[in-house]
DNA sequence: GGCTTTGTTTTATA
DNA sequence: GTATAAAACAAAGC
């Protein structure tokens, strides 16, 4: 499940292999994937002749940055895979959109479950991509202060949960990596956000910040099914305290890992170091 | 064949 | 308009 670390780490890897190439051809299997344009035709002619001259990321969203001031923005969802392919390798048959680039490079959109979207837009035409215009602030960045977290806490009902998995509030946190910040910050995810004090808003802000650069160190989490544009899994699997570990003793006190159903998702905790 | 999975958008309600 | 909760949606694996 792609969330930031794993999608800053597909960034890296085709950063440069990409960067300077030119889009040949573009084969576009599965129609449902593009969000815009509306048309089909207009997206493979519109991208056709293109240079790539940047590849960055905003929150989940990787956008890879055209001549002519366009921009392709790509979001995984749950089981896209962004992979760079020699134009000889056989294509998967979950390959949903082939972009041919010269030199003989695939860059190659799979998607099992046809979650994943594209969107070829120009750069003022940002809020046609789903969430993207309305991002909050990206952990790790200067925006991103113990001060703005509290702003972000302060007077809200709703469950801490649900708060960080608000992209328009936070940008780039998902399950994974929100059920992990929260037990180093020692808060149960059911805490309203206003129910937080400074220090525990000081922790949370800390945890996740050491959250999500220890992910992006460890190259993502490949708890199903992520890889990186290699096809090669990441690591933090292997860090995770809680998440997937519902039912299993907790590694600080050897109470028993809860799971429960918080915001609609599943919920991992414990609730002897979570309070 | 129902249940589970996730990120995001949409809808309903207060 | 805002905050919130819940539902909808995408599709496939088990």
């Amino acid at each position: 499940m792609p969330e930031m670390p794993e999608v800053e780490t597909v960034v890296r890897g085709i950063r440069e292999p990409l960067t300077g190439r030119k889009v040949e051809q573009v084969e576009v299997k599965e129609a449902m994937i593009i969000g815009y344009p509306d048309s089909i035709d207009e997206f493979k002619l519109e991208l056709k002749g293109k240079t790539i001259t940047g590849v960055s990321r905003r929150g989940k969203y990787i956008i890879i940055e055209l001549s002519q001031g366009k921009r392709l923005i790509t979001h995984l969802r749950m089981t896209g895979k962004l992979l760079l392919k020699p134009r000889t390798e056989p294509v998967h048959k979950h390959t949903r959109v082939i972009i041919h680039l010269d030199g003989g490079l695939d860059l190659r959109f799979n998607n099992m479950r046809k979650f994943g979207r594209m969107y070829l837009l120009d750069e003022d035409e940002s809020e046609k991509a789903g969430g993207f215009a309305t991002l909050g602030p990206e952990p790790l960045s200067p925006e991103f202060t113990v001060e703005s977290l509290a702003d972000i806490m302060a007077a809200r009902t709703t469950t801490v949960k649900a708060i960080l998995l608000n992209q328009q509030l936070i940008a780039g946190i998902g399950n994974i990596y929100c059920d992990e910040a929260l037990f180093r910050a020692g808060i149960r995810p059911d805490r309203s956000g206003g129910s937080l004090d400074k220090e525990e808003i000081k922790a949370l802000h800390q945890a996740i910040n050491k959250v999500i650069s220890a992910g992006i160190k460890f190259q993502g989490t490949s708890f199903s099914d992520y890889v990186n544009a290699l096809g090669e899994k990441g690591s933090f699997q292997e860090m995770l305290k809680v998440y997937g570990r519902g039912g299993e003793p907790c590694i600080e006190c050897g109470s028993i890992i809860a799971k429960v159903k918080i915001a609609g998702r599943s919920t991992h905790f414990c609730p002897k170091c979570q309070r």
